[in-house]
DNA sequence: GCCGTTTTCGGCCCGACTGTTTTCAGTCG
């Protein structure tokens, strides 16, 4: 788990930037300031890193941390549930912060934050982002040598200046001195690393733990188990009795590169790939509390944690401990909630967005399971961009138990890929109709990935469209548009009478490309008045729904599909990660169009045979 | 600063590991 994961109270000074998606300048009201959810969440983020080297009360500092979570993850405009006056319908904001945010949205800052800037420069909360650097740290050097930029640490520390502070030694300046080098490599290579490529280091490392004689269970736990669309770092566990010969073998292993922390209990190695990684260890009848409390979110086991207390217990890793200090042990996750009178809660919906009063309720959702998924609706094949002919494609995806795939080869006019004419669909579909006759009742579907132009027009004629068993709508180009642009262009191809799904919605890809200008907002309310379904595709570097939009689609009544955009047969093996992001988005197999059956699909689509 | 099926005040999650120390502070998860 990375700095600030799980239970901590350490800063986190820098955060993924986001884009403007939630910023519609219309909607703001007169006289405010444009700013995004992320931008007035990383003023709250710093006034917290500031108030920390000032060493002000941890729960102010807390709060504000809180609040700005929840501000950076909220699904809505901030401005817009400003202008409704229900900042404080969110958790963790008061009066006071609602105060704040109204002030930012208005003088486009924060008096407080200005403030303090003045006092403690901008570079000494940069120092917090050194790994071993927490705020008592950072203000030891810079009011003792002054220093204030993370290069002024690094040649204090080379110079032996830094050993010589009182609390500092020797092992500390070298400990900062390679925290520098790993954090310089992590700007260098600057990313969280995606979800489809943590799980097969994790699924490795552990399936050496799990050969190890003194472990009985292993698995992964943290964001990975949540299934966040990416990770900072892979947290596993283990239950054994003997748990250092289980750390021992751990820091061993061939995928470790640097070992930096390793105990009795817990180790945290640098893989090769320069991924942290970090083990736990506790016995068999501690195993349970182990994973509730490192699956985490941080919030979800705070609030776990005051529910207990209310009750008299107090929890961490090794169970609950009850006021006169005797020991419950849990060697299950269901035993854990289950001591709180909870039912189990699935791991990638604990992220403190409701789901402890709707557990209390008894009105969990039954989370979409890979195995609910009929058939996968969005692939390509080499009548464009795939690396794979339409065949092998269909008979992997009948050989992974489908009952249908929808072909979405690219249309003509996104330049880059050889996209269909109107000619070439007619010639694709002559193929996929001898393909059903020889696959039936396996069925393939012909479609296509339509793009939306500039203007929001499609880039086929309506009658090829029409021939059409269902048409994805996308942007490939011309993303640079400005927000209300972008919003007119993608609600006027929802409108378009043979649109049934807008495929890869916010446009976004991890790690390299912002989401598109888009008023959210409006895509769910043009997919209410059209029936229009949002896709959330599952390919690794798109996860587009992610659980956040795909949660505010479910409750705006909006269907979701699930495809994997699948370029090559390997592409088919995503589809998990799609499910995952249903299911961190409370999606119920229900919510999802191919998890039924295929007549009902079609009826859906208006395209019964 | 937030929050209330004990509370509008007085709480706010809990423990391992490391380094610099002679008993603990800082950091992290």
């Amino acid at each position: 788990m990375r700095k600030n994961g799980v239970g901590g109270g350490a800063a986190a000074p820098h955060r993924p930037h986001f884009s403007g998606l939630f910023l519609c300048k219309h909607e703001v009201p007169e006289g405010n300031i444009l700013m995004t959810n992320q931008e007035i969440a990383q003023i709250f983020y710093e006034l917290a890193d500031m108030l920390e080297v000032k060493g002000e009360n941890r729960f102010r500092i807390n709060a504000y941390r809180k609040a700005a979570d929840q501000i950076a993850s909220h699904p809505r405009s901030i401005a817009d549930v400003a202008a409704e006056e229900k900042l404080q319908d969110i958790p963790g904001i008061g009066k006071g912060i609602a105060g704040s945010i109204t002030e930012i949205l208005e003088t486009g800052q924060l008096d407080d934050h200005r403030k303090l800037r003045q006092e403690i420069p901008a570079g000494v909360t940069t120092l917090l982002s050194i790994p071993d650097v927490g705020p008592k740290t950072a203000k030891l050097i810079w009011e003792s040598l002054g220093l204030k930029t993370i290069d002024e640490v690094e040649f204090a520390a080379q110079t032996g200046q830094l050993q010589k502070l009182k609390g500092l030694g020797p092992k500390t300046e070298q400990n900062i001195l390679a925290g520098i080098e790993r954090l310089r490599a992590r700007q260098a290579e600057p990313t969280r690393v995606l979800l489809g490529d943590a799980l097969p280091l994790a699924e490795r490392l552990l399936a050496y733990l799990r050969e190890h004689p003194a472990v009985q269970r292993a698995d992964a736990a943290g964001s990975l188990r949540r299934r966040t669309s990416t990770v900072g770092d892979i947290d596993l566990l283990a239950a054994s009795d003997d748990p250092r010969s289980v750390t021992d073998f751990f820091v061993e292993l061939p995928e470790v590169g640097r070992v930096h922390i390793h105990g009795d209990t817990k180790a945290t190695v640098i893989s090769h790939t320069g991924l942290q990684v970090d083990l736990y260890v506790l016995s068999p009848e501690q195993y349970g509390s182990l994973l509730q409390h490192f699956t985490g979110s941080k919030q979800h086991n705070i609030e776990f944690r005051e529910i207990a207390l209310a009750q008299g217990l107090s929890f961490s890793e090794h169970g609950f401990k009850r006021e006169d200090g005797s020991l419950i042990t849990c060697e299950t996750e269901e035993a854990v909630y289950g001591t709180l009178g909870l039912p189990w809660i699935p791991p990638e919906i604990r992220e403190a967005q409701g789901e402890f009063a709707t557990a209390r309720d008894g009105r969990l959702p039954q989370l979409i399971e890979v195995s609910d998924v009929r058939g996968d609706l969005q692939m390509h094949s080499t009548w464009s961009d795939g690396r794979a002919e339409l065949g092998e494609m269909a008979r992997a995806a009948r050989d992974k138990g489908y009952a249908y795939i929808a072909i979405t080869d690219h249309s003509q006019g996104l330049g880059i890929v050889q996209g269909l004419t109107p000619e070439r669909v007619r010639e694709q579909r002559a193929e996929i109709d001898q393909l059903n006759v020889e696959l039936a009742p396996f069925r393939v579907l012909a479609g296509i990935e339509v793009e939306i132009r500039v203007d929001g027009s499609l880039a086929l004629p309506n009658d090829v469209l029409e021939a059409l068993d269902i048409v994805l709508a996308s942007v490939h180009s011309g993303m640079r548009q400005d927000r209300e642009t972008m919003t007119h262009r993608v609600v006027t191809a929802m409108h378009h009478p043979h649109v049934d799904i807008i495929a890869h919605p916010t446009g976004r890809l991890i790690n390299q490309r912002e989401r598109l200008n888009l008023n959210f907002d409006a895509v769910l309310q043009a997919a209410q008045e059209t029936g229009a379904i949002l896709e959330i595709n599952a390919s690794a570097e798109r996860l587009d729904l992610d659980g956040e939009h795909a949660r505010a689609a479910i409750e705006a009544g909006v269907l979701l599909s699930l495809g994997t955009d699948a370029h090559s047969v390997g592409g088919l093996d995503a589809m998990p990660l799609g499910v995952a992001m249903a299911r961190r988005g409370w999606a119920e197999a229900k919510h999802v169009i191919n998890t039924r059956p295929l007549d009902d699909v079609l009826e859906l689509l208006n395209r019964t045979d």
